[in-house]
DNA sequence: CTGAAAGCGCTTACAG
DNA sequence: CTGAAAGCGCTTACAG
């Protein structure tokens, strides 16, 4: 007849491939690759050896139907596009990544249908835990349905203030450039933001204005110059606050992209920044902030931090642990050029 | 004693919790579900019913260790940072969110020995297949090891011409771009783009060259004018294209940042963009083309759509189709309004 | 049309 | 220290 080969060659070798190999059962055989001390030393090289040989590798999925856990999680995001969710997204990956956990990528496109049927899913694939990555920080709809395992939300904290919300501190944001401006010596300072419809250009508006009151000062024109997050707004409101307050000395942005146009109407007006106006902005988007002229100053929230934090809370939940409260990071100043003393 | 729950709290339900609670086998049960047709209306609607009422759903891992198949793919990315992957990996998701295929994330970070730890751990848990995104268009090495399962490389090709790999038609892009100058009745063409390292700067050049050398013209300085992907080389080299050749009615870019910094530069120097001087980038980066001044008319190479033809041949693939062989997608210019007959 | 039985690839008590 | 047996949750021939 034939020759038989020890293994077909068709489909992934089994344990059972190894353990016929090596001349063991397959309890014995899992008990040596899984690093169990009942096991002689020499029984345990040959099957590590005969592993090796078939280049074994275990069957996550029959392994993960006994125990209970599979160590893979859902991450459910609305909006890949926006760029706030891919740092979140790298730093959750990294956070699993060093361990044993995979990360399923659902991207809702902002849906509740799709949403819907992507956590169905992923529950029926027995994921152990969800992290949702919301595209704005405005607060969403938690999850519908009962979800029978830990989720923890991101950047958008869920409208439920008993789930766990891991989000960025706008309000504390808001502050910190303001305090660098002070800390610059301004005191004429200017704020022009998005739109008002937006909790970030809310919060960040109240942080500036705690900020200024704290220093005995108020923003320049009595409120924020709200508009849009781009830079065809930074443009007009530059020219527009330059015009009613020719005493500015400092205008904060709400994102690097409205600094930007401020940056380039100061420039076209021949204002020296950063020493007559300082400018500074918010997200730290490299692409935007670090090519402008002057470079750009902005606020870094820290994102991929952020995603990292809800990886490890998403973690600790999974493990059981004292379900975590909600918490707010606070960003960090990056200085660049368009911030500096009077001078 | 105490009552029988009929399906205890703690854990999800089982086909056995609602098979017993519709009165039939595990067997019959399955059939209905699945919807397998030699089952009674009634038997099936009963089961139907105790599945809504335990909002059973059915376990993956257990269904795909019987079936071969599980349903799930791994997505292998370099660099979740460049923005060239996002829509690439958007485009995938797609293609298989659609279907009841679940998306497996790693990002390798640009590190092979990440990469191999994932490739290992997506192996054991048996995906059908795997998609890499690569972060430059130069060649890659192939995975390494072999890997039992369909492989599509996507944006960067493997280094191993029996690979399947899709990617974008650089030289086809460079052409498209210098075709649409020609089209605004443009002859005097300069070309600025970044590192000469970059498979993307060479193809983009050649393919430049082609169209100019087919309308019985050549590129302004005779060579494309290297240098590096940003603003700030944008516009050093726009002041030494007008100055060494001042009758430039045309400028290629190679990114839309590079040609960002071109208009800034020719908006300083007081140059009509587009009648005097017509700009084209690549890219059509949003952020960066659809706010300068004026707007910027780019080359878009549809990373999308490259995603989802990825997504859409590693399924024809492990559907056991014919190999595919390698493609190549042309890319599409997108007017804005830095490109413009004379005037 | 329905159900008992075998089996997917593994791990874990439990004997020996 | 080693192995036979049961079982995780499902599906699929095969009887009835």
């Amino acid at each position: 007849m034939s020759t038989e080969p020890e293994v077909p060659a068709n489909r992934a070798p089994t344990l059972t491939d190894v353990a016929k190999l090596a001349g063991v059962s397959v309890a014995t055989a899992s008990k040596a690759i899984n690093g169990r001390d009942e096991v002689k030393a020499a029984t345990r090289a040959r099957v590590l050896k005969a592993a090796e040989l078939l280049s074994f590798a275990p069957n996550a999925l029959a392994r993960a139907l006994l125990g209970g856990r599979t160590g893979t999680v859902g991450l459910l995001t609305s909006d890949l596009e926006g760029r706030f969710s891919i740092p979140i997204l790298m730093g959750a990956e990294d956070a699993f990544g060093a361990g044993e956990v995979s990360v399923f990528l659902c991207d809702a496109r902002g849906d509740a249908i799709r949403e819907a049927y992507h956590v169905r899913a992923l529950l029926s694939r027995r994921v152990d835990g969800l992290i949702v990555v919301g595209s704005s920080t405005d607060p969403r709809p938690p999850l519908a349905g009962t979800i029978p395992v830990p989720v923890v939300y991101v950047y958008a904290p869920s409208a439920d203030p008993g789930d766990i919300s891991i989000t960025v501190d706008n309000v504390g944001g808001g502050r910190l450039a303001v305090d660098h401006l002070l800390a610059c010596g301004r005191r004429e300072i200017a704020h022009v933001t998005g739109e008002p419809g937006f909790a970030a250009a809310r919060d960040r508006a109240e942080g500036a204005a705690a900020a200024l009151a704290d220093a005995g000062l108020s923003m320049l024109g009595g409120k924020p110059y709200y508009g849009s997050w781009d830079e065809t707004w930074g443009r007009a409101a530059a020219h527009i606050v330059v015009e009613q307050h020719p005493e500015v000395d400092a205008i904060f942005c709400g994102s690097d992209q409205i600094a930007r146009g401020v940056l380039e109407t100061l420039r076209d007006l021949g204002r020296d920044v950063p020493h007559a106006i300082s400018v500074i902005g918010f997200d730290n988007w490299d692409a935007i902030a670090a090519h402008s002229r002057p470079r750009l100053t902005s606020i870094d929230m820290n994102l991929e931090r952020l995603g990292a934090v809800a990886g490890r809370r998403l973690f600790e939940a999974i493990a059981g642990a004292e379900p975590p409260s909600s918490e707010q990071y606070p960003g960090r100043v990056v200085m660049r050029d368009s911030t500096a003393p009077a001078g």
